[in-house]
DNA sequence: CTCTTATTCAAACAGTCGTTTGATTCAAAC
DNA sequence: GTTTGAATCAAACGACTGTTTGAATAAGAG
């Protein structure tokens, strides 16, 4: 049966072809003829291009956010009665997604999804959907660690979590590229590693900062001479 | 001239089916019958679709970017010698983008802004371009809030700050909507007022956040018991 | 009135899109 | 060897895309 070779196949190019160039600018000919398979395969194996999309999500975002809540689960048995740390919810969270980013395999498809979750609302649900658990799992961990944060701050906060992680996502972090000289643990430590220090760390403060007060409503306005 | 009001129309209902539909998916026809004016008209007044989306970021983002400038210089210029605390430069930052989220005429591409941000790379420019500037202002007037931080560690912490905002942008606040008993002003200070609170605590916390010590390796791999 | 300029209009252009079809290949089952 | 079913293939389908064309319209200038 080497229907699983061109299927994959077809679903590893398609996913950094999507990544790429968006997934209305990328053509099943396109895909198709970089894969070297027919185009009517994708038809064959997926019924459409949206079933070849859905493919693509199913086989990587269920296996994420597992990873999410198992280590969720761990932090959570291990500090027993208490709540965990806000650092090991964020880091729970913010790790699956950046370990993936730095794999060979699934890079693309994480830039995919950072670029779905702000694209157009139709494919807005095909993340939503599998990611409401691990959510509201989240949300209420972070609510047990951070008591005195009202519900409404508490989930505008998670927001900003996520959007930050996007924002990574979509655009990995040595902008001006680590010099060539480097050899690879040096480079790896670098590059790689270091963003997830920085966002633990930012995040965490974030999460943990008193609740904000009601801003005054000159600073709406311009609020700021001319 | 009547040609203003048919190229503003055109200006006006493109970049609010550009911000509802993603741009790829928005065709001109779809535009030009919404606007009810001709097919032609488009290619008449702005020489091509591209031409018209450059002339709705010319129209929204100078502005945008000019009144955070504003603040910026004021904030610096009312602390003298002494930096402006980060809570002002947070503030400078956000608050031209979230008080445009809010009027109706700038609301659409506020939101469209959002999608560009993390959509296909060969739109990032047509931001970048007119960001750049007011990007490396505020990462300098970080750099001297906060002198004891690295500059990598700067760099990554401004960009979370962006990628926060830009969640926002994309998909603004209540997701469960206010009930429709309230009225307007309590309305408007619940749903529209409190976000720039929770973005201006949440934000300058993380930004003033101590440096990040190097993660210890085992967090990067499974370091979770399956 | 005539001429000119700016704008709008219907119609068509060439190209690409996702999808479908019907024939063809090929290996395992009987 | 025959049959069966999965898998691949070239070719075409209708619909839609951005763009162009050339005529029609309107209005102000001389």
């Amino acid at each position: 049966m080497e229907t699983t070779d061109t299927k994959t196949h077809l679903l590893d190019v398609a996913e950094r072809l999507f990544a790429e160039q968006g997934i209305d600018a990328t053509s099943l000919r396109r895909i198709t003829s970089q894969a070297d398979v027919n185009l009517a395969a994708v038809h064959y194996h997926f019924g459409s291009k949206e079933g070849l999309i859905q493919a693509i999500f199913a086989r990587r975002l269920d296996p994420l956010n597992a990873d999410r809540l198992r280590r969720l689960n761990a932090s959570e048995t291990a500090a027993g009665d208490t709540p965990p740390p806000v650092e090991e919810l964020v880091e729970a969270f913010i790790a699956p997604a950046l370990k993936r980013l730095r794999k060979r395999e699934s890079k693309h498809f994480m830039k995919l999804m950072g670029r779905i979750y702000s694209g157009p609302s139709e494919m807005h649900e095909v993340i939503h959907v599998r990611f409401l658990e691990v959510g509201r799992r989240f949300i209420a961990a972070f609510g047990r660690a951070l008591p005195h944060l009202p519900h409404e701050e508490l989930v505008s906060r998670f927001k900003f979590l996520v959007g930050a992680m996007v924002m990574v996502l979509v655009d990995p972090f040595p902008r001006e590229n680590a010099p060539p000289t480097l050899d690879e643990t040096h480079y790896d430590l670098i590059t790689k590693e270091t963003p997830l220090n920085h966002f633990v760390t930012f995040l965490s403060a974030g999460m943990r900062a008193p609740c904000s007060v009601p801003a005054s409503p000159k600073t709406w306005d311009e609020g700021v001479p001319s």
